[in-house]
DNA sequence: ATCTATATGTTATATCGTAACATTACAAGA
DNA sequence: TCTTGTAATGTTACGATATAACATATAGAT
């Protein structure tokens, strides 16, 4: 999961290995501060707080994952709570929504205005949200041969990263 | 949503044009049987059916719609008949599961080992299942640059049909 | 200070999906 | 033909995901 403003996350081979993310949620909570605020929206304290849970996180989340440490620290906790402020940043590109996992993970390129491509291993279940520009060209151009006009796109590989896929050989 | 052996699904901007598949259905039928029948496997008469309420539903079916009609002529009533049957026809080629909509449909292109890319109009909720070669082939090159293996990958488009944009015009 | 739109919170329920296990049908060898 | 092992079907029971509808509170504008 390449994160902008980071170090480990530069080199594209590193994308799945491990390291420690601290600087690049600081990072990331700035930059979604200027991007509402550009917008004229509000970076509410569920809404910062779901996104801190979601950085912190750093990996796919269930909404109902967030609910509960929502809950925890004296927010609601009831399921729209965590839904509105999922769908919130998801709608501004602060985060993404994975569905084959029903769950929610941080956006790694904010502001970039980009479609996401992730990429789920099957064995360790790491995500890593890949380049999609390509693939999402390709798509528009398919949509566009019919007179479909896409808006979102949705694009998401199952398959074996490549610490499993070492192990698995 | 453009069906093999249906001559009014020939001309790409047919897709989205309502038509009668009583025809296709029978065809796509019997290529399932034989696509089966390759790999030593059983169409079962669960799986026969429940291919076939696909096939005539002609639309995406949530896994209860198609449970309902299942019960309604014998079969189990249990989520997990139509679970089983639906898993076991997108294994195998003969449907695809969209995940945007927590849905089924027959698969279109039987035996043609592909990835399918869905466009989901948000106004009429039509499904048209469209060429995803090219976004398949570039998401796979954006995967392995990073080293990860795709194995099976979903692709779905969210916007408007063309009847629909004409509409919003 | 008051108004208005937005955001948060709640209750309640709808919808989707699976684990675990019992039973039945099938195909292949004795 | 009769086992016998495997695959398929069926059930109960439950877990997980998501939203509708409505009440309350809050921030900004005037």
């Amino acid at each position: 999961m390449p994160h902008d403003n980071c170090p480990s996350c530069a080199a594209p081979d590193l994308a799945f290995a491990a390291h420690d993310h601290g600087p690049c949620a600081s990072d990331a909570l700035a930059r979604a501060t200027g991007i509402l605020a550009a917008k004229g929206l509000r970076l509410t304290p569920v809404r910062r707080r779901t996104l801190e849970i979601l950085l912190e996180g750093h990996r796919a989340m269930g909404a109902y994952d967030v609910l509960s440490r929502l809950a925890s620290e004296g927010f609601g906790a009831q399921p729209p709570v965590a839904y509105r402020a999922l769908d919130f940043l998801e709608e501004h590109g602060l985060a993404h929504r994975i569905r084959r996992l029903n769950s929610f993970t941080a956006c790694m390129h904010m502001g970039e205005n980009h479609t996401a491509a992730f990429l789920i291993c099957r064995a360790c279940n790491a995500v890593s949200e890949a380049p999609a520009a390509p693939a999402r060209a390709a798509l528009d151009s398919a949509a566009f041969a019919i007179g479909f006009a896409v808006e979102t796109a949705t694009i998401e590989a199952l398959g074996l990263c490549p610490a499993c896929q070492r192990a698995a050989a």
